[in-house]
RNA sequence: CGGGGUGUGGCGCAGCCCGGUAGCGCGCUUGGUUCGGGACCAAGAGGUCGCUGGUUCAAAUCCAGUCGCCCCGACCA
């Protein structure tokens, strides 16, 4: 392609709105352009790009059986009632005004349609059914360019499976084309262990890039890889110890002591022998949450033991509950103020589990009490681990220390099992003849993020680096000194010759820009390896080739330079 | 949705506090010179200062409202 008469604006300063690198260097690179908050146009560069990315991941779900679909972005409002998703999306799900449909956020509901009118039999399972196309989602605050979008490119795939082993299968099939989805697109990944959130199932696993820009929390362990999304991530730390004897309940006055750290320092005690209390709500039910010490307990862990619709309780509830305001609450003589037949549930931390002599608050304001048991003194509805993992603690399979880190979100992958299904009216009869909800799972790739994530994880002050497998073009051609005749031709010549053995190839034959405005542009835009054409190499029959990773020149006879590059190419 | 910022030619910004002919750099057009790291000279084109209303003889500037965009948070299947 020739650069004279192409469409890609580049920008030298860095736009305004842009603070990303990945979204400056997209936009400097003249590859999109914002249209509306979380709305990007795709300009040429930048949609030969998604192109190269989407050719990567439809090579390797074909690989795995999977069959491409294109489906309609505009969906009945009914048929997302029917699984009752029109109501958890909420306002994220965009709704047509003058027809009863919305805008596809995602399309279970859709395939789930398709299989329910036309898979009949165990004889036509299992299935592996994608497509990539366009989602849309009224995010509350679109950010980070092409990485949090209202509209976005997005690879599904959904399985569709008569047994539980099946949809293992078609997981574990998943999970393995993704890596090598990602190993292609040259990008730094891990997999961690997920939350299945509201989506609902039983397993799921996300692949993430490492990024200060990640709106993702992730715990890693960098001596033996155990990883996990920080909503479901578990750590080695140390639990009390329990005394040999439980002492006898005391209450304390402790005037003015409100937070864990302040009765810390007035009782002078280890932050281990502090109980901390929370109040939850679940319907009408209070819950009290036990931590230990300075804690902080993890809503989604709460929220995988409790159900989605548990609630922090608000300051003006806590009085009446309890009888104290938040500071002084504890799990002894808790139901005290509640009427007949109301109880609190009362749910500790793992941490906490055996442990004896504890202080918490008296349900009193100024009073704690201590010495307490759990064992004998509270009537624990259930011990579970809820804390957030802390940076430093010890990694719960090798014991090294943990780091936390703030990932982006790649890809995700579920084991929904038969939740659509069901909402859906899609059965087969088995071998037995009985009727069977279909067994799905359903696996997501960001497009645009593979591509930010490219770029995040490879640039420099100069521009992209391109990796040969996503680089828009092979070999960015440089054409010096336009105005000399041999020059221009021996270019001319090359590209030409390039174009024959199927090199994609970028031209800079611009003939009104100086040599450094051309280097500039070719550093930006980030094509792997430059070849470039200046008199001062063409009278010894020489083109000078750099690579871009590197920055290392090297001249190549003009003969062979079309074999170097594609062995370049190929290397 | 809460907090903060911002809106002035295609891009990046100054001017606003203290009201009085709208400015700079880049880009763009034409001509000329240049040609290995975002060239130079000359002459040009291009702006209802986001929008609405108010105050004033006079508003980019002061006041009120409203919209867009960005950042932090909440949220994030």
């Amino acid at each position: 392609m020739r650069l004279s008469n192409s469409f890609i604006p580049t920008l030298k300063e860095i736009p305004s709105d842009a603070y990303i690198p990945s979204h400056q260097l997209m936009l400097r690179a003249g590859m999109i352009r914002p249209l509306g908050a979380g709305v990007y146009s795709f300009l040429p560069l930048g949609y030969r790009l998604v192109k190269k990315i989407i050719e990567i991941i439809r090579d390797e779900m074909d690989a795995i059986g999977g069959q491409e679909f294109h489906l309609p972005a505009l969906n009945p409002l009914e048929l997302w009632e029917e699984t009752g998703r029109a109501k958890d999306f909420g306002d994220v799900l965009f709704h047509i005004k003058n027809r009863p449909l919305v805008l596809a956020p995602t399309h279970e509901e859709v395939i789930g349609y398709i299989a329910s009118n036309h898979i009949k039999s165990y004889r036509d399972l299992p299935q592996i059914w994608y497509q990539i196309q366009t989602k849309f989602r009224n995010e509350p605050r679109p950010r980070s360019g092409v990485i949090r979008g209202r509209q976005f490119l997005m690879k599904d795939s959904y399985s569709l499976d008569a047994t539980w082993e099946g949809l293992d299968r078609s997981y574990e099939l998943h999970a393995e084309a993704y890596k090598k989805i990602f190993t292609r697109c040259g990008l730094r990944f891990f997999v961690v262990g997920a939350s299945s959130g509201a989506m609902g199932g039983s397993a799921s696993q996300e692949f993430m890039i490492e990024s200060q820009s990640g709106e993702d929390t992730c715990v890693r362990c960098d001596n033996c890889g155990y990883a996990a999304n920080l909503e479901v991530a578990q750590s080695n730390v140390a639990k009390p110890q329990r005394d040999g004897q439980s002492n006898k309940l005391k209450e304390i006055y402790t005037p003015n002591v409100r937070t864990i750290d302040e009765l810390k320092s007035f009782l002078n005690v280890d932050e281990r022998l502090l109980a901390k209390s929370l109040i939850y709500m679940k319907d009408k039910t209070p819950i009290l949450i036990l931590m230990m010490g300075n804690d902080q307990l993890n809503e989604s862990k709460l929220q995988a033991v409790l159900g989605a619709d548990v609630r922090p309780s608000v300051p003006e509830e806590l009085k009446g509950l309890t009888g104290a305001d938040a500071g002084s609450i504890g799990p002894v003589g808790l139901n005290d103020q509640l009427p007949e037949g109301t109880r609190f549930k009362i749910i500790v931390d793992k941490r906490l589990e055996g442990a004896n002599n504890l202080i918490s608050g008296a349900n009193k304001n100024d009073y704690h009490i201590t010495n307490i048991d759990l064992q004998r003194d509270v009537k624990v509805d259930g011990y579970y681990d809820l804390r957030i993992v802390q940076a430093g603690e010890p990694c719960p399979s090798c014991g090294k220390p943990l780091r936390i880190v703030n990932a982006i979100e790649l890809g995700h992958i579920f084991k929904l099992g038969t939740k659509y299904a069901e909402s859906l009216d899609a059965y087969f009869l088995d071998e037995d003849g009985k009727e069977q909800p279909i067994i799905m799972g359903s696996y997501g790739i960001g497009v645009e993020r593979i591509m930010a994530c490219h770029i995040e994880q490879s640039h420099d002050k100069h521009g992209i680096i391109w990796n040969k497998a996503l680089a828009p073009f092979h070999v960015h051609l440089i054409l010096l000194n336009a105005n000399n005749e041999k020059v221009v031709s021996t270019a001319e010549h090359l590209y030409e010759k390039f174009q024959e053995a199927l090199i994609d190839v970028l031209y800079d034959d611009r003939d009104d820009v100086s040599p450094g405005f051309k280097f500039k542009d070719a550093d930006l835009l980030g094509m792997p390896l430059q070849v470039i054409v200046g008199k001062k190499n063409v009278d010894s029959g020489k083109v000078e080739v750099k690579e871009r990773e590197t920055g290392k020149r090297k001249l190549v006879e003009l003969g062979k330079i079309v074999h170097y590059v594609e062995q370049y190419i190929e290397s």
